[in-house]
Order: C-alpha cells, then sequence, then structure tokens
RNA sequence: GCGCCAGUAGCUCAGCUGGAUAGAGCAACGGACUUCUAAUCCGUAGGCCGGGGGUUCGAAUCCUCCCUGGCGCGCCA
C-alpha cells in the first residue's frame, strides 16, 4: 500500500544522508512513523522522524528535516514536501499516486485491500460458545457478530482462519435441561411432579417435551437417570439445531463445532492433565488435583478434578485449548462475555506454564449489551423465561442493521442497544447512511448506461479530468481502506472497518449533493464514473468483509 | 478488600504505535430538491477529554493516587 512505499522512500532518504554525511548519527529507527494529520491542508501524511533523530544527532529537529526533505523532494510518489510546527515532515502525494489508486481498486475489485500480513499464520477464532440450554438471546448476538467480522477481517489479512463453536455439552447444567424436560413431559402425561427448583422455565422446556414425547413417547418404562439422560440428549441436539439456524439467519457459519463431551469420550482430558502432571505443573491436596497456576500469574491455584473425583469446568477448558495447539494452530482467539473476564488469568497461567508464548491465546471481552426499549431498561432474566431471543430480534430489526450496531462500538465498551431505534428504517440508522451511497452509485451506473455512456477502461481512463478536491478527498480515503483493514485485523478492532465505512460514505454524499457524475462532457462523465465505481467497490467489499449487504437499489 | 472494563459536546460514541487548532452522528438553530435516489448535503452553536500529581520538546493517550458506573473474585458452569 502507499503508505509502506512512502515508508520505504523515507527510510531510504535517510540512509542517503548518512552516506552524503547531512547527517551522522547513524541511526534508523525500526519503523518509521507516519500518521495522518487531522488537518488535511497538511497533507496526506506526516512523520515525526526529525524530532525523534534530534538527540542523536544533537541538531533542531526543523535542521535534520531540511536535509531528509532536500532528498525527498525528488521522490516520485510525492508532489510536495513541507516542513511544519515543530519539526514535522508533511508529504502530499502525487497524482501519479492518485491514479495508480483507482487502478489498483477497479483492477484488484473483490480483492481490493486484502493483504499478506497475517502470512498464513493458523489462527483459530472461538466464538459464541453459549451453553445449548436454551435458545441464543441478544448478548450472545454481539459476541457472535464480533467474532464473525473478526474472523473475516484476520481472513482478508492472510491469516488462514478458523471459526469453531464449543459446545458445552457436558456440565451440570445439561443435566438441568435434562431434568427440566422430563419434569415438563411427565406433566404433559398428567402426572402431578414437582418443577426443580433450579430449572429452566422458560417456554421453550415444554416444547422441547412435547417434541420428545411425539418422537419417542413418554420414556415411561426408563429410571429417573435414564430418561433425564434421554431428555438431555433430545434437548441439546434439539437447542443446537435452532442456534445454527439462528446464527445462519444471522450470516454466522461454523467451520467446526467442537463438543466437550467429546474430550472425555476421547480421553483427552485425562490425557491432557498428564501432559500437565508430567511437567510438575500440578500438585494434590485435600484430596483433589490442582494445577500451579500462582506460578505464571493466576492469584490463586485451580483445581481440575475435584476431592469426589469429578473433573472441573476448568479441566476440560484446560484439555480444550491445550488441544487446539495440537491441532496445529499459532494463535487462538476466544471471543467471551466480559463477565468472565475473572477466567483469563488461569487460562493465560496455565498455557504460560505449558511453555506456549504469551500471545498465544488472546482473550476478546465482549462488554455487556444493555437492552433498551424506547429508551426504558429492558429487563431480562433466563431463569424468569422473560428475554427476547436473538432470533426475535433480527426478525425485527433486520440482519444488517443488526450486525451493523452490534459492530459500531469497540467491544470493550458496554451497549446500549434500543430495540426501537434499532428498528427505525430511517435516518437515524447509520448502516443505511452507508448502504444508500452504494445505491445511489448503482443508480448513477443504471443511467449512464442507459446514456449510452461507457465506464471506461484502464487506458481511456482520463485522470487530468478529476481535479475537484471532493475528488481528491474520495481517493484519499480510498487508498486508505488496506491501512484501516489491516489496523482492524492486527488489533482485533472491527469497529474501525465501520468508521472507515462511514467516512467514505460521507465523502461520496458530500461529493454527490456538489457534483453530478454525469454532465455534458463525456471525457469528465466518464472519468468521475472510474472514480465513483472505485468507490462502489471499496463500499462492497468492507459491506462484505462485516457481513452486510450492499443493496443496488433502496 | 482485590481485580477487569469504562468515564471525551445535552445524548450515543470515535480518537490508530504519545503529536500540530480534540472529531462524528443524534438533538437544537438556519439554509439547499424543475438537475444522476433529500434514507442526502451545507452552515451555526455546543468541551477544565471524571479530579489531583508525575514522566517530556509535546499527554485525551503513558505512570501514580483518588472519585463514579458496570462486571467479576466457588472443589459452579
Amino acid at each position: 500500500m502507499i503508505k509502506d512505499e512512502l515508508r520505504a522512500a523515507i527510510r531510504q532518504a535517510l540512509v542517503a544522508c548518512y552516506q552524503q554525511q547531512d547527517l551522522d548519527s547513524g541511526e534508523i529507527p525500526e519503523e518509521i512513523q507516519l500518521e495522518v494529520p487531522k488537518n488535511p491542508d497538511h497533507g496526506e501524511y506526516a512523520t515525526n522522524l526529525a524530532m525523534l533523530l534530534a538527540r542523536a544527532e544533537k541538531k533542531s529537529p526543523r535542521q535534520i528535516a531540511e536535509r531528509l526533505t532536500a532528498v525527498l523532494q525528488k521522490s516520485e510518489l510525492l508532489e510536495k514536501v513541507e516542513i511544519a510546527g515543530p519539526g514535522f515532515i508533511n508529504f502530499r502525494l502525487s497524482p501519479a499516486c492518485w491514479a495508480a489508486t483507482l487502478h489498483r481498486v477497479l483492477a484488484d475489485g473483490a480483492n481490493y485491500g486484502r493483504s499478506e500480513v497475517g502470512r498464513g499464520t493458523k489462527i483459530q477464532v472461538e466464538f459464541v460458545s453459549a451453553n445449548p440450554t436454551g435458545p441464543l438471546h441478544i448478548g450472545h448476538g454481539r459476541g457472535a457478530v464480533v467474532g464473525d467480522a473478526l474472523a473475516a477481517i484476520l481472513q482478508a489479512a492472510g491469516f488462514d482462519v478458523q471459526r469453531e463453536y464449543y459446545i458445552n455439552d457436558a456440565g451440570n447444567q445439561v443435566q438441568t435441561l435434562g431434568r427440566s424436560i422430563l419434569a415438563r413431559l411427565r406433566q404433559l402425561q398428567g402426572e402431578s411432579v414437582e418443577f426443580p427448583e433450579d430449572g429452566y422455565q422458560a417456554e421453550y422446556v415444554a416444547e422441547l417435551a412435547a417434541g420428545l414425547r411425539q418422537e419417542q413417547g413418554g420414556l415411561t418404562g426408563l429410571d429417573d437417570a435414564e430418561a433425564v439422560a434421554r431428555c438431555a440428549g433430545y434437548g441439546v441436539a434439539e437447542v443446537l439445531k435452532w442456534i445454527a439456524t439462528d446464527l445462519e439467519a444471522f450470516g454466522i457459519t461454523f467451520d467446526n463445532w467442537y463438543s466437550e463431551q467429546s474430550l472425555y469420550d476421547r480421553k483427552l482430558v485425562d490425557y491432557e492433565l498428564d501432559r500437565l502432571r508430567q511437567k510438575g505443573l500440578t500438585f494434590e491436596a485435600d484430596q483433589a488435583l490442582w494445577l500451579r497456576t500462582t506460578d505464571f500469574g493466576d492469584d490463586k491455584d485451580r483445581v481440575l478434578i475435584k476431592s469426589d473425583g469429578s473433573y472441573t469446568y476448568f479441566a476440560s477448558d484446560v484439555a480444550y485449548h491445550l488441544e487446539k495447539f495440537e491441532r496445529g494452530f499459532d494463535r487462538v482467539i476466544d471471543v467471551w462475555g466480559a463477565d468472565h473476564h475473572g477466567y483469563i488469568p488461569r487460562m493465560k497461567a496455565m498455557l504460560k506454564g505449558f511453555g506456549l508464548p504469551a500471545d498465544a491465546l488472546e482473550v476478546l471481552l465482549i462488554q455487556m449489551v444493555n437492552l433498551l426499549r424506547d429508551g426504558e431498561p429492558f429487563v431480562m432474566g433466563k431463569r424468569s423465561g422473560n428475554f427476547i431471543t436473538l432470533r426475535e430480534v433480527i426478525d425485527e430489526v433486520g440482519r444488517d442493521a443488526c450486525r451493523f450496531f452490534f459492530l459500531m462500538r469497540r467491544c470493550d465498551s458496554q451497549l446500549d442497544f434500543d430495540l426501537e431505534l434499532a428498528k427505525q428504517q430511517n435516518s437515524d440508522n447509520p448502516v443505511y447512511y452507508v448502504q444508500y451511497a452504494h445505491a445511489r452509485i448503482c443508480s448513477i451506473n443504471r443511467n449512464a448506461d442507459e446514456a449510452g455512456i461507457p465506464m471506461p477502461d484502464r487506458d481511456q481512463f482520463d485522470f487530468s479530468q478529476l481535479s475537484l478536491e471532493e475528488e481528491v478527498a474520495l481517493i484519499r480515503q480510498l487508498a486508505r481502506f488496506p491501512e484501516a483493514l489491516e489496523g482492524a485485523a492486527l488489533h482485533y478492532e472491527p469497529h474501525r472497518l465501520v468508521f472507515y465505512l462511514q467516512e467514505l460514505a460521507a465523502a461520496l454524499h458530500s461529493y454527490y449533493n456538489r457534483h453530478r457524475v454525469l454532465v455534458e462532457d463525456v471525457r469528465v462523465s466518464q472519468a468521475r464514473l472510474y472514480l465513483v465505481n472505485a468507490v462502489r467497490t471499496v463500499l462492497a467489499n468492507a459491506l462484505r468483509i462485516l457481513g452486510v449487504s450492499a443493496p443496488e437499489r433502496m
């Protein structure tokens, strides 16, 4: 991308200065810092290099900047190099750069913006992983969309990505589901049985009981334990189908569904615990097996096998995560609800104790979603059964708006999700703002087609016809897309793409309102068609990565 | 008590590895539709960046101590 080319040019200039002995410290920073100035008058990029070298060179930043710019003036990339303020060097890119950007966008098409920074690193994104004991609710939605978008962003940045869903089908909560279903089943049979105190009250449990009865009858011949197991098995399988269906409605699919129970069935938990034992990371006390996580930053040691011989949830999680690395992943990202943050130190401690690098596991915490309706808090409780399912929200609000809304904020800040607001199909809803920009360009294309004005190809395109301020602003924005995408990938921050999109859409709308694309002069019209279709390409690419549609008409 | 996240315009939030005059949307006010889609645009107004101290050429950003809100501190999952 342009930024990298500029960086290389600056580095060359610095080396040249040392060779000519204009400068003498010989110091070359590992990475030349380039920033985008807030004020467009300062050009497209700026560097503070001269200020950083001032100490080593024992010269004023401005003196250093003057020597560097003397060399940089000659670069073909640059139209203008200026020294400003305390010693910033500001760069204005040349028209040749802008023309090249447009060619690049249109030639690369759907691939424009992709990069290879990931270098094929095998990375797994595990997300949602909601317990299969009930339908997904709105709180799961945020993690689902962020995980999905992040996976797509990483793919676009050249990582080798797998999306995985971890099914907690081995714990107590599955038993609870089984007991709840069984109670409802017996009630359906007319028996008067007491509903378990800790059972799931919600409506869907009765639905599951009815479905089970239809498929397998009343389970009358079975003893309690067997009946509960049958109910649990049926319930988990059905609920997983619901979850998969709802996620598909949300545009989310997984490469792999990984069962916790399968860890036990394949004796992987024992196997992995043995590996920990052999490394001397465990100890026995109070008839329990402990993992010495305090040696690696946790604030207390953690139980793996309880004194009654059963495994903790932590034990299977340890096994699960160790097994991920045995599957060959270089890096693993877990997307968790922020209420699980206390769990991170023990997981990281475990992996560290095992000798894996500190960044092998990255946990992305997704802060809570406060559900509102008309500005009033909407209280939810799984127990009481008073919750809004994700499916209801998708159906009510629409997939595009819902996804966009969840991606709009940094995930470590809490999110107010107002059902009425998100439902509004009007200008308060930023997703339409972006989609509208795309639809407008499509409309221009239809008109151009009708008027017999063809999109120019690369050789016909005449960049000299594009000289308006708004046109350069648009191209500048297009040139930044690869940077935005790369930043979103390397920092695990999908919201950056959302903000990028809003800025690009704003630049397009502003241009559209001030100037016509299709004018009398065919040469101008064609050049502008070339430009806006580059914009359309980038809008579509970014929206596709975020899983939001790019409509041709609105 | 300890830990994690947040505190930026009336509201909801951006602010990338520390950079130049702190930005956007909504709300408010004033404008622009015989012209490619007004789900749009242009303009005005609005700020001790929670508070104190520190680090330095330079801090919304880093360190430290407070304050406020949310969440978490099981041989639960």
